[in-house]
RNA sequence: GCCGCGUUGGUCAAGGGGUUAAGACGCCUCCCUUUCACGGAGGAAUCACGGGUUCGAAUCCCGUACGUGGUACCA
């Protein structure tokens, strides 16, 4: 089996949770049937392709890990890939399609279109389509004399060719999720298939550029399922129907009201960009679940079992279990709502079973976001050993890990004050002497010179050990104390305790 | 309005004629821990509604409701 699949982001700026599934579902697709994974750029309208978003996109893919570092950005046996550089052969399409009786010029003016729909517009029908009722009434091959419309057409007229939709015919096709889906051809509009400019609208170049690239399977998000008439029947009358590929609409990802939109993360303060995306209009960023802290695997894990899952109860895997397990047919057919505490906990998952290399370039990452510059590794490791239990998003081993590194930057003085006392001042004092004088500094040695110390005092040893651990990492979270202080040595120990002791 | 797609706890979901209707997230209780977590043991919570078909329906059929998408010279 063959399979080539094919990715078509929207050039408009920022990959949105949906469109990395879109990709990341044709990418397992076509590793589990050992195919090709296409990547194609769709850029029919350019003045909708603002600065950077292309770049942008690949960015994003090569963080996900669904193409490599030093990928070619597009390129391959079926290029172009670009839309714009294949403009010619679109052209040529459409007129085989007129001359064959399946399309028709149309001449109407944009004015025109307004006109027809304000007039047309009733109660029960808000938008008028343009279609077998209506182009009747209109200015096109179909109603002026072959004279006019050659007439015009000499004189460089600006012009559509629309695709004639038949007036009662049964469209139907098998959707790879859905099963059988049927269309009536009389419901559906004359859409457009080659713009004024030349350019083909997506529903000539889709069908154009899969046949042409010889794609077998097409996926792509369920709001283009009520279009896919259109595509089937251009299939037909190109009279490719026999390559047609098969297809394959994906549910939509949902936010928590209605179409996950932008807003959305801003309203509910959860990322639903890939990564941080500035829009070079207005300015406006969007956060990134990089950014955000997330790793690429948890991402990718997070985003595979939304909408789909293997039957079994495993939730947690990793790109190559997924591309194993994969099963276009186990894909839900209903939208799915993103459920952002879920997401984080797929992370946190994450950061536990990540192997330790990997994640020590993560954490030194976060950390040099505060002037934390790690020397040693090995003590790097047995720090994220101690503390990655407790972090659910990267940036959390700031709190949970830079105290090993680096003084506390306030103490949570509060915590301790109520129960604070001259008894256990003068007992840390004591206690500072008696670190001083410990030869081999180790947890066990530190913990009994400390609940020695405390029976001597008469103070139980429990309600030291907090101030204790205020001292030592700032406030109430973190390992055992003892381990903190092991760690971070007999020297820092003792200054931390004796620095505190001025605050209390 | 019309057309398409959908509907199992708050969320993701398994199950597709007979089940005590899995599991996960979140929430609650308890244990562990004199910090915060992790971990462990429990708990509350679901088949949208109405009709059929059937000995029997979450499961099949038909309606209704609701949600969502489309209805552009946007993709």
């Amino acid at each position: 089996m063959s399979v080539r699949v094919r990715f078509a982001p929207s050039p408009t700026g920022g990959l949105h949770l949906g469109g990395v599934r879109t990709v990341l579902y044709n990418y397992l697709f076509a590793k589990h049937h050992g195919g090709e994974f296409v990547l194609r750029i769709e850029d029919t309208d350019q003045s909708r392709f603002v600065a950077g978003a292309e770049e942008y996109i690949f960015e994003c893919l090569k963080w996900c890990g669904l193409i490599p570092d030093e990928s070619p950005q597009h390129g391959g046996p079926y290029g172009p890939y670009r839309q714009s550089e294949r403009k010619e052969m679109y052209r040529k399409y459409a007129e085989i399609l007129v001359t064959h009786g399946h399309a028709y010029y149309a001449f109407d003016t944009p004015e025109e279109l307004e006109k027809m729909r304000e007039e047309n517009k009733t109660e029960e029908n808000p938008s008028p389509q343009y279609d077998h009722r209506i182009r009747k009434k209109m200015r096109n091959s179909l109603t002026l004399t072959d004279a006019e419309v050659k007439d015009l057409l000499e004189k460089n007229t600006r012009h559509v060719i629309r695709i004639k939709m038949p007036e009662n015919e049964l469209v139907s096709f098998t959707d790879m999720i859905r099963g059988e889906v049927s269309f009536q051809t009389e419901l559906v509009d004359d859409k457009v298939l080659l713009k004024a400019d030349g350019m083909p609208t997506y529903h000539l170049a889709v069908v154009v550029d899969d046949y042409s690239m010889k794609i077998t399977h097409a996926f792509r998000g369920e709001e283009w399922l009520p279009s896919a008439p259109v595509h089937l029947l251009l299939w037909k009358y190109l009279g490719w129907e026999s390559s047609m590929p098969k297809w394959a609409h994906l549910p939509l990802i949902l936010g928590p009201s209605g179409k996950l939109s932008k807003r959305d993360g801003a309203k509910y303060g959860f990322p639903v960009f890939a990564m941080n995306w500035t829009d070079p209009k207005t300015n406006e960023l969007t956060e990134g679940f990089k950014e955000k802290g997330f790793l690429p695997k948890a991402f990718i894990n997070l985003l595979a079992v939304l909408g789909w899952n293997d039957g079994t109860e495993k939730e947690l895997y990793s790109m190559d279990e997924l591309i194993a397990g994969f099963d276009i047919k186990r894909v839900h057919s209903a939208g799915a709502k993103f459920d952002y505490e879920k997401a984080k906990w797929f992370n946190h998952e994450w950061i536990k079973k990540l192997d330790i290399e990997s994640l020590k370039l993560k954490v030194k990452e976060v950390l040099s976001t505060d002037q934390i510059e790690v020397k040693d590794d090995a003590f790097l490791e047995k720090v994220i050993e101690l503390v990655k239990d407790r972090c659910t998003l990267l940036p959390d081993f700031l709190q949970h890990a830079g105290f090993f590194f680096k003084e506390p930057a306030s103490l949570d003085v509060d915590a301790v004050k109520p129960k604070w006392n001259e008894e256990k001042k003068l007992f840390f004092e004591n206690f500072i002497t008696k670190l001083h004088a410990i030869e081999n500094w180790e947890l066990s040695v530190i913990e009994t010179e400390f609940k020695n110390l405390a029976t001597e005092k008469n103070i139980k040893p429990g309600e030291l050990q907090l101030p204790m651990r205020i001292m030592l990492v700032g406030g109430k979270f973190g390992p055992a104390v003892f381990q903190i202080a092991e760690l971070i040595g007999k020297e820092e120990t003792i200054s931390r305790v004796e620095n505190a002791l001025k605050h209390f």
